[in-house]
DNA sequence: ACCCAGGGTCGTC
DNA sequence: GACGACCCTGGG
């Protein structure tokens, strides 16, 4: 691991508290002075944007230009994306213009399915703090400026870990779930290298459903803020529900509308890009 | 004190 | 296909 430094310059769509709070990740964390550290696979990240520079400095495994590049997913044209998708409606707009940093991380494929099993019927404060001791328990210590950080656990760092340890985490009814899922990947039984070279996302999404605790929610939120990165697929949790509900639908009671109505509108009206106009609106309707 | 909801999935009917 | 159960925690 290296002490490294990069420096991106008139970088558009790029804001950390976009990037960081819409929902996606749940292992960076704000400092006081405004930047944001993570834990990623590679190492330790530190993030600060000073005017028209972006800041990464951290200890990592490889070489950190590269790193960022494909963490914040840096060779995709997001302007274009967001003109393709402001031209649909008024709605669309108005949210991209209120989350218009928003990047959509590729994270380590592992990592993302497991902590979307941990997010089930949970809420963010909770779901980040049983993620932080699974990582201070199982997972490798890395230290950076006097302090000590822990890298999300593999799956061979999990091998030895039973179901009543996960519980001990607070993990609740989710350790059941993740201790099969782990076992499922060690024995290979959904092979997570073929799944990158796979490329119908319907085949992938029917891999990811094999595993335990993946249902059709936590199956999409992989496909899209994972190093899969599928555009073409619509998580519908509780907020999208009511923001879909709210701007389109219409329905005097939200949690009568059914998931199907709502993917199907969604596809009709966002096409390929509907993935990331669920993150715009789920951004703008929490924060809002 | 009490209730409710939170980036849902699973087992059962 | 619908329906309730499920760990646990923070907020009203």
């Amino acid at each position: 691991m290296t002490e490294q430094k990069y420096i991106l310059k008139n970088q558009e769509s790029f804001e950390l508290k976009h990037i960081f709070e819409c929902g996606q990740c749940f292992r960076w964390n704000e400092n006081e002075d405004g930047s944001y550290t993570g834990v990623i696979k590679q190492g330790v990240i530190r993030v600060e944007k000073k005017e028209n520079e972006i800041i990464f400095e951290g200890i990592l495994d490889g070489e950190i230009q590269e790193i960022i590049e494909q963490y914040f997913d840096l060779k995709r044209n997001y302007d274009k994306i967001k003109m393709q998708l402001s031209n649909i409606d008024k709605y669309l707009k108005n949210s991209i213009e209120y989350g218009e940093g928003i990047r959509i991380l590729n994270q380590d494929l592992w990592e993302t399915i497991i902590s979307f099993i941990i997010s089930a019927n949970n809420n963010i404060p909770r779901i980040k703090g049983i993620i932080e001791r699974l990582s201070r328990k199982y997972g490798r210590k890395v230290v950076w400026r006097q302090k000590e950080y822990y890298i999300f656990p593999t799956s061979e760092e999990l091998k030895d870990a039973s179901i009543d340890d996960f519980r001990s985490l607070g993990l609740g009814f989710r350790d059941k779930r993740v201790y099969e899922t782990t076992r499922m990947i060690l024995e290979k039984k959904v092979d997570l290298e073929k799944l990158h070279t796979e490329t119908d996302t319907i085949k992938v999404r029917e891999k990811l459903l094999i595993l335990s605790g993946v249902g059709p929610k936590v199956a999409d939120c992989i496909l899209l803020f994972s190093t899969l990165k599928r555009f073409d697929v619509f998580p519908v949790d509780v907020w999208v529900r009511r923001v879909m509900n709210e701007l389109y639908i219409k329905n005097e009671d939200e949690t009568k509308v059914s998931k199907n109505e709502i993917m199907k509108l969604a596809k009709e009206k966002f096409g390929d890009l509907e993935g990331i106009a669920q993150q715009y609106l789920f951004y703008w309707k929490r924060e809002a």
